[in-house]
DNA sequence: CTAAGATAGTCTCACATGCAACTATCTTAA
DNA sequence: TTAAGATAGTTGCATGTGAGACTATCTTAG
């Protein structure tokens, strides 16, 4: 007689997990900030590479969908956290970039976040973190969750 | 100036590693079998238990909310994969069990998803995978995210 | 016994998000 | 040069789901 038990099924665990912690962050970038996860996404993206790059970019390097991103720069734009032009050599395509006000709430948030991430992560070890990091990154490249140098290298031309 | 690599972000991470894997799973339990999540939880957490239990025991023990398992349990039941029964002692909740069509379709569902799984884990070797599994089962408690003894106690009364 | 509060389950509402159609633009091949 | 196809981004639509009100029932305190 087959039988799953659901608290040691890894998708189910991930599932649960993925979005209690996501629950435990939203306190941070919803409640304080008024971001969504799509508009952090975009925010984050844009911080770390320093230079602009365009919503398909985003949309690509985050795997969220074109029309999620889209709706973010909306919004992100209302408030004046991100500006755009639009690019010379591709009219359909616009470069985005943080405004000032954006990159202030950006650094606002950031050692934030990262603190809530330790807090998370504190219940391991330190060995216990490095292997768990390396077996995510293992899964993810299994599904193909990781830029390719090819794809990094395509990107980084926008 | 604060910077964060989303990449090496875990609760990105582990949105977007959650994410996939549902979508790699939901082939076999979506396309094949016209179930969804909340669905699929429903009969996971029956036919793990042998027992009948209400509604309000999946819906706590799979952390999902009550609606959505409300739900769930209505559309099961229009396809006769579960059934119900009013529980005498407390007639505002229903005994929830299987049919034998239901315990048909988990039988034969419950191998190809622990086929799935095991795919999905087979980047890792057997150390790996324990480990990954001691750190969310850390992670887990950390947040909470275990029945206490008292629970499943409780829990086990229904 | 009764009233107040707790609980199981359903239902309505609001909202987030994926899909797909659409516009505008770019690219490529004839 | 032009037509066909690809691509960037936006928008309307459908759907899934959480919040919270609501009904019916149970429990507990007085």
């Amino acid at each position: 007689m087959a039988k799953l038990d659901l608290f040691r099924f890894v998708p189910f665990r991930l599932n649960r997990l993925a979005a209690e912690v996501s629950a435990a962050l939203s306190s941070e970038y919803q409640e304080r900030y008024g971001l969504d996860i799509p508009e952090w996404r975009v925010l984050a993206t844009l911080g770390f590479r320093n230079d602009a790059c365009s919503a398909q970019y985003i949309s690509h390097c985050t795997r969220t969908h074109k029309s999620t991103i889209s709706r973010a720069v909306t919004a992100l734009m209302r408030r004046q956290l991100v500006e755009r032009v639009e690019n010379a050599d591709d009219r359909r395509e616009f470069s985005l970039r943080m405004t000032r006000k954006g990159r202030a709430l950006y650094e606002e948030l950031i050692p934030r976040l990262l603190r809530k991430e330790r807090e998370i992560m504190s219940c391991l070890t330190a060995d216990e973190r490095a292997s768990f990091a390396l077996a995510l990154g293992k899964i993810e490249k299994s599904l193909d969750l990781v830029l390719t140098s090819k794809e990094a290298g395509k990107t980084q031309a926008y």
